[in-house]
DNA sequence: AGTCAGGATGTAATCGTTAACATCAGGTGC
DNA sequence: GCACCTGATGTTAACGATTACATCCTGACT
């Protein structure tokens, strides 16, 4: 209710000057007298003061708040990633905000503006969609960092997340060593970089792409469960499905559950992310892991260095793994 | 990389003074002419201005940060409250830092501090500890909020949740209705008070206590397992268990898979919480259903409402609903 | 004793915004 | 023509912190 104590509240206190109490609070304090020390710490102590970040950043120009932007945060795997993150941003003492853009594109921009206007440290998007408002930011902040997905290829910035073709790619040539048949590919939009090449690398692993059924689908369960339908209500075959994420084959499982087929048996089902919770409610999945927890010191890790010897984009690459469960 | 415009800079390019642009920002459109309005806007889109919120902050002795504390991110419940608080509060022009105490009470209390620092305009709490520092945040500070578990009997703060007592009460009515025996329940932690609601309602829905195994129990999947595997090796029953929530739950029927147990003909599982995905993929599990959902648009507004007319402590319980899988 | 180094601390400007108060022009009522 | 009002805009003092620079003190060296 009343105002909390200022810095000058402390340092009248403490009977010293609020640049003393400052270079206390700044962790300067081997420029301080021990008895200084002291009387600032219970002077702090008496009042219950906490340095104000608003006025901290303000003065330096830089605050300590990192935006992070994710298109569906109740998505697991996407939860799982902001998680690792504010956890790792904690250690270097930052802290996240967290927002939902929704996959809307005006969403995203007007986010956008809002993290400017905290004059956030960075801005991390998981799925950002292409918008000029986004390259503009590219360019002129040069604070954008993007995880997980590119949202298109000729934007220049940092990037952390798994190399897409690649993956495709080894879910594609595990297909083939299986001898698997009837490939479905259900895939991300076609606005995602990273979905396209997740597709590009999956039609280069199996070598024929005149051979693969292709479905754009939102990433979710509800998109997943009606390709399920539409697919084994017209034919019935022992379909080998490859999924854009886990929550689209969540939902193509659902459907053939309803129709008593079983995995692998009657159909081979793949996901892509996974995430802590598969390895108990879906042990029928096999899914390329990709390892959510290195995304949060990736992170911090461009977010601290201050650049790199050359123009924009760092990339951090992080390795992915067949997870093969009782599907394969 | 260049610092970003200020509103000085939008003045100087529109020809009017500071106030006029701070006028234009903060809405006060009907107390500008309309030619004024026009050069502002003009000038602010060409200089890329958006105002500091930091800056504003500082003036008004507020910020138009929320800060939210959970107990552990990684649990899907937990994540839908977060994300129904967001999306809430970004409609009243808030946003929401997140941040993971883990359970610890020191982490709690340095997350405390730090929204503090942030002049965080309110801190939500799901899961909070009982400590020193958080007792007297609630009464110094007033502008804490309570969501889903309250920490202690005696804290007078608003609270947005279910009611707990009831809710396990009704679970202990329909064992009985059902003829349920055998009974097990596998509770939250003691120092939560809501846990200890849970379990007193149970047993009192049931009738009888002494006809009760009782586990106490971290929040986890893991610990789930344990006592699961810890209580099927020991004697097999047709258990009834009410778990204290779906993560244990999960953990539970892990274990009573690989001793080929079926439920519900082997064994009777209640969880606790429900969300999106177990709808997917745990239609085994049968539980009361909490709408995380409902909690953002309470919490805004607790978060806007000045002052009840009473000291404190405004509630606002939310519905819970036994949702009957195939379980029982 | 005088000079000087260096450690400890104080003074004051500054960051970007808001809002109370001041100003000013033009219109209205007498 | 004067007083007064009203609507549009300008001036300026905060808000809470940091830091360059100034100051003061103590002790060491010549």
């Amino acid at each position: 209710m009343t105002k909390p104590p200022t810095i000058r509240d402390v340092a009248r206190l403490s009977g010293v000057s609020t640049a003393t109490v400052s270079r206390y609070f700044s962790g300067k304090t081997n420029a301080l007298a021990p008895r200084t020390i002291e009387s600032v710490r219970q002077a702090a102590k008496v009042l219950g003061y906490t340095p104000s970040e608003i006025g901290r950043s303000l003065r330096l120009a830089q605050s300590r708040v990192v935006v992070m932007l994710v298109p569906d945060a109740t998505n697991h795997f996407t939860a799982d990633i902001a998680v690792s993150v504010e956890s790792a941003l904690k250690g270097i003492g930052l802290s996240m905000v967290l927002a939902n853009t929704g996959e809307n594109a005006a969403q995203q921009d007007r986010l956008l503006a809002d993290a400017q206007g905290l004059r956030a440290r960075a801005i991390v998007l998981q799925g950002a969609i292409d918008t000029p408002r986004l390259r503009e930011l590219v360019t002129t902040q040069g604070n954008l960092i993007f995880a997980n997905r590119r949202p298109a290829q000729g934007i220049i910035a940092p990037y952390v997340g798994i190399d897409n073709f690649q993956a495709g790619l080894a879910v594609g040539h595990y297909f083939i060593a299986r001898g698997y048949e009837n490939w479905v590919a259900i895939h991300g939009p076609r606005h995602y970089f990273g979905s396209t090449a997740r597709l590009d690398g999956f039609i280069a692993g199996v070598g024929d792409a005149s051979r693969v059924l292709q479905f754009e689908s939102p990433y979710t369960m509800q998109a997943g469960y009606e390709h399920a339908c539409r697919l084994l209500d017209h034919e019935r075959k022992k379909y080998s499905v490859f999924c854009a994420n886990d929550m689209i084959a969540y939902g193509f499982y659902r459907a053939a559950m309803e129709r008593n087929l079983r995995v692998p048996d009657d159909l081979v089902i793949f996901g892509f992310d996974d995430n802590r919770l598969n390895e108990w409610l879906a042990p029928w999945l096999t899914t390329v892991k990709v390892p959510a927890l290195e995304f949060g010191p990736a992170i911090a890790e461009l977010i601290e260095m201050p650049k790199p010897g050359f123009e924009g984009g760092r990339n951090i690459i992080l390795p992915f793994e067949l997870k093969v469960r009782q599907s394969a």
